[in-house]
DNA sequence: ATACGTGCAAAGTGTTTGCTTATCT
DNA sequence: AGATAAGCAAACACTTTGCACGTAT
């Protein structure tokens, strides 16, 4: 299912998700892309942001009970949540391999992808919590 | 913070789980646990799972706008998904090392845990998806 | 006795959806 | 022209919470 037609509010939608640097949520989104189309309404937010992580421009980043964020960059890479202030941080890195064991171990599975994250505290809240 | 109060509907909520072998979500919890206390409230168990998992004696799984599901196998093992059938299979097996190397990559983030899961397909959906 | 827990119902949050109107191609 | 998208508001699913009453210790 790829975009159909290329409105005004997609065209803003992706590219205030490119541009952010944040890794936002659907809210977020939408107080910026008013910015840009001033009536969009929500509802066209979460439809186009669907629309883009199904086509592959965009990556969802779902965290318990909170709102699912979208990340622009598609490469390959893996994210450490920051339990202080909640920053996504991309880490730039080779995906470790952590399939062929497990499927060799599980053969009758079928195990076709991993997902996996990082828990810690960012650069700048590390400093701060020194004691 | 421990159980102060060990309760009638403490108790059951945590017999059920714990006897439960399919990775129960909360409105499942509170269906079988009014075969033993009947008029427990929904609340009630929210808020004794809560508590269960601030304890230690559960874990919580939570899955992209699903449910928050509980295990109440505690030891560390690894978990897939079948996104066929939603089932979640515990995968009894050491968890692979995916912190040194990260960390040492990033020594400027203190990064404390991972979480890791896989996704694909059970044994049963398997077979049944083969043409 | 008294702090802690429960039941109930209402409120919250994030997200989806039905329907009519607007718009891209 | 005709299919697809947008706007709006209502509905949704899951979870949390305020408050008065109940109960374990």
């Amino acid at each position: 299912m790829a975009i159909q037609r290329l409105t005004r509010q997609r065209k803003a939608v992706l590219e205030v998700v490119k541009q952010a640097h944040n890794h936002p949520d659907a809210a977020w989104v939408y107080q910026e892309v008013r910015k840009i189309v001033p009536n969009i309404s929500l509802g066209t937010v979460y439809r186009t942001l669907d629309t883009l992580v199904e086509e592959g421009h965009l990556i969802p980043l779902t965290r318990a009970g909170e709102a699912t964020r979208y990340d622009a960059n598609t490469d390959g890479h893996l994210h450490m949540i920051c339990e202080q202030c909640g920053e996504i941080i991309d880490l730039d890195t080779q995906i470790p391999d952590v399939l062929s064991e497990v499927r060799s171990r599980f053969p009758h599975l079928e195990i076709k992808s991993a997902s996996l994250e990082y828990h810690g505290l960012c650069e700048h809240c590390r400093g701060h919590l020194e004691s």
